[in-house]
DNA sequence: ACGTATTCCTGCGTTATTACAGGAATTATG
DNA sequence: CATAATTCCTGTAATAACGCAGGAATACGT
């Protein structure tokens, strides 16, 4: 049995682009972002995970990883590697089924992310991303803020967009009382409206789709 | 033992958005486009496949699909519905790795395309879009011509773009001899140079990533 | 083969997005 | 608490992408 724990500190890298693949990651306490590097110092968040969920994959050969995975803040994270992971899978069908349904269930929140991201207007990809954030980590029970705190680059990396324009955007959003903003500190005062933004160009989704991503 | 297999001609749904999900379908024979639809008869194609792809996935309750399944062609698929699958699952620990290793490869391949679309140019997107049906479909050994039939409507949801695009960037790779075309066949006559479109602007991913996907 | 319908090409005006830059606000540091 | 460093905001100019429209090429049906 071979796994092995550790902490993270934020900004420090849990796997990178690039590394050799050697086993999973599973998520024990923390925050995680999953990002393609990109030019100009332009990153692209892939995903988010935070407390429970699966990061990295199992490799075959020499596999390399396609994207880095870096602490958002403090995060403990323990890594099984892959004989290990290979004798669970033999050994227990109910769990590779299980792993097998996650992978299957974020496939198809990838695809439908891609539609968003190829054919969404800024204001509608900002939306969907405030939307994401709710979705992934929950907002504070005592003021209703997102439990998350992310630079404007970030949300613009995880939109695909500028940090500009998020910034513009957010502003926007809290000229129209639909959120609020103290810094880095969001809360989304009306989620109905900012499900109305993404779905307002398109009858055919579900409004709640983000959510569901 | 409930499998059923079925022909599908061109431009027929295999199933559609919103389909309750009772089961996987294998690609036996032709060619399908995974799309999800847009607004203004814009639509996103979110993944190709073709002979021994598997299309779908296995759904809880009464889940929905998030997108469509199109053929492309004259296409003979099978269909497995979810109890099946479940006991194959439960008696063949190594089908269900297969079947988990094909999704999270298909999930890297998805998070990939997340960046090209979210950030490149047009003239990247569809050079990515060339090398991508390259890699899904591969190329006449008679006369090198890509081995699909697409419009340029089709191209564009696949690149994330308009077919107006489309229609100037192929007659800009035309004058630049990287692809010959005829109508929908198109013949890619500079590999390298498409692979260098891509990478250009982003020396850190290797030029050879959207081959992988 | 002929006429008709569809798809494709391409110029051009419009719109949306990006990039730059300077100042304001926030956070970090001694 | 004061200063420095970073991040954030917002105006403006440059650029890229979109969408219309008319003509050309291609595919389709009889």
């Amino acid at each position: 049995m071979s796994k092995t724990c550790n902490s993270y500190s934020k900004g420090q890298h849990i796997f990178r682009e690039g590394d050799r693949v050697f086993g999973l990651f599973f998520i024990k306490e923390g925050r995680v972002k999953i990002v393609s590097s990109g030019f100009n110092n332009r990153e692209q968040i892939a995903r988010l995970a935070t407390n429970g969920h699966i990061i990295g994959h199992r490799g075959y050969g020499n596999e390399l990883y396609p994207v880095s995975a870096i602490a958002l803040d403090e995060t403990y994270v323990c890594f099984v590697d892959n004989s290990t992971i290979y004798d669970a899978f033999m050994n227990n069908a109910k769990f590779t089924y299980e792993l097998m349904l996650f992978y299957s269930t974020e496939l198809r929140k990838a695809e439908l992310r891609l539609r968003y991201l190829a054919q969404m207007t800024m204001r509608e990809k900002i939306a969907g991303a405030l939307l994401y954030l709710l979705d992934i980590f929950g907002e504070d029970e005592q003021d209703g803020s997102l439990n998350v705190s992310l630079s404007r680059q970030e949300l613009a990396d995880l939109a695909g967009t500028t940090a500009e324009q998020v910034s513009r955007e957010l502003t926007s959003f809290e000229k129209e009382s639909i959120i609020a903003k103290h810094s880095r500190k969001l809360i989304l005062l009306n989620h109905e409206e900012l499900n109305k933004i993404l779905s307002s160009h398109n009858m055919r989704i579900a409004a709640s789709s983000w959510a569901a991503i």
